[in-house]
DNA sequence: ACCGGCAGAGTTGTGCACAACTTGCCATGC
DNA sequence: GCATGGCAAGTTGTGCACAACTCTGCCGGT
């Protein structure tokens, strides 16, 4: 229930402005308004939700200055998941790590931001399994969700077959490091990853300028 | 109603494993359990409480290694405080600095355990000031509650004074940090605090050692 | 003497009704 | 035409009763 209201909002299912209704959420899941509340309250703990009494609770809008701040944290931490109780790959992860790489490559085929942002999630994931350090991986996934939305949001202005491409590279890049059991040399890429995702996203006008005026494809 | 039972839990009125009821709390703040429930699911997600159905709400005890990985990311947030976003001390804050001296001062000559438990807790939100950066802040201090308890957990087994006076020379060098201005060499002592203290805190025996084998006054 | 089971007390989880509050609309007066 | 007051609908917040569950202690059987 969490999870599901959680890729919901950040999936952009329910744009930023969006208000929830209690009673119709609580009837979806087959509930009552109260474990649902709970969920909601932890929601909005999270920053993703604001209820205000007599009105109701409403998707949070994307600050970009907290967006830049919150994204010059994670690209910290993405660095101290290679340097804080480390974890070597095991032949599972070796395996997953394939896994990904042929989502990646059929993402390439039929590109689609939808499916895109998923594996992006999944591969996030994938990623903190390789510290130890159980506070840094909660952490980690508290401020990616927080972040999570502001690509889907941006897409239109974007290349998506060019952003496609760039993760593509980040997940072979990651693969090779960690094939050769280099966890830190994996952070260190996702790192370098997240902060030109930083550069991509958040520059200049905070996504109020048309999309005709970014990204022509002629920049590359 | 947050803060109280955070505070009570931190400064080990409800030592670990004490187990809270819903009617009582509720019956004691003077509303019902509803209200109060969040509170406790807030304060069970930032891991001072877990709820067993049918059995109680409990007071988590203190696991020595997640407080280990604890103390090592507490360590690389306050190196963060000084580099992100970082906010230059004002009037106010050299002013508050000076109140702090001086309840520092006064503890030194009354030692109590609980009045520097106190002092820390608002000496650490004090030093939060010098960072724009709320989600830096935000996990700081969730990360600071989570571990708070384990001084008063073995102030029993560690001298006092001296702690106190180890405190006080923190305080006395980041006031001389700040007053130059100069917040990123404030960060850093703070994180050689924060690193000497896990290691006098939680090397060795994890706590089970009795006092009498520990800390002898004359290692220093 | 020991063991299994059962009942009761006590706890958290859930559902529901109502209180508190905001907002938009409409009628009314100017 | 416009401002204004109030009403109604809809929302979240609260209180309360009951369901679901766990543990303890007792009792009967073996």
């Amino acid at each position: 229930m969490y999870d599901t209201l959680r890729d919901r909002i950040c999936l952009l299912d329910y744009p930023p402005g969006t208000r929830l209704s209690e009673v119709e959420l609580a009837a979806e899941f087959g509930t009552s308004r109260t474990p649902l509340r709970r969920v909601l309250a932890r929601l909005e703990d999270e920053g993703l939700l604001t209820s205000r009494h007599g009105v109701g609770t409403i998707v949070t809008d994307l600050d970009m200055e907290e967006m830049a701040r919150t994204y010059a944290l994670r690209e910290e931490l993405a660095d101290l998941v290679g340097r804080l109780d480390p974890v070597p790959p095991g032949a599972k992860d070796l395996a997953d790590l394939d896994t990904f790489l042929s989502r990646g490559e059929a993402l390439r085929r039929a590109p689609e931001a939808r499916t895109f942002a998923r594996l992006n999630m999944d591969f996030f994931a994938f990623g903190l399994r390789f510290t130890a350090n159980a506070p840094l991986r909660d952490v980690s996934e508290r401020l990616y969700y927080r972040t999570a939305r502001i690509w889907l949001h941006r897409v239109p202005e974007l290349d998506l077959s060019e952003e496609i491409a760039i993760f593509l590279s980040e997940m072979t890049e990651s693969a090779r490091a960690l094939r050769a059991g280099d966890t830190r040399a994996a952070a260190l890429i996702r790192r370098a990853h997240i902060s030109m995702c930083r550069q991509r996203l958040l520059t200049g006008d905070g996504g109020l300028c048309p999309p005709a005026l970014r990204a022509s494809p002629q920049d590359t």
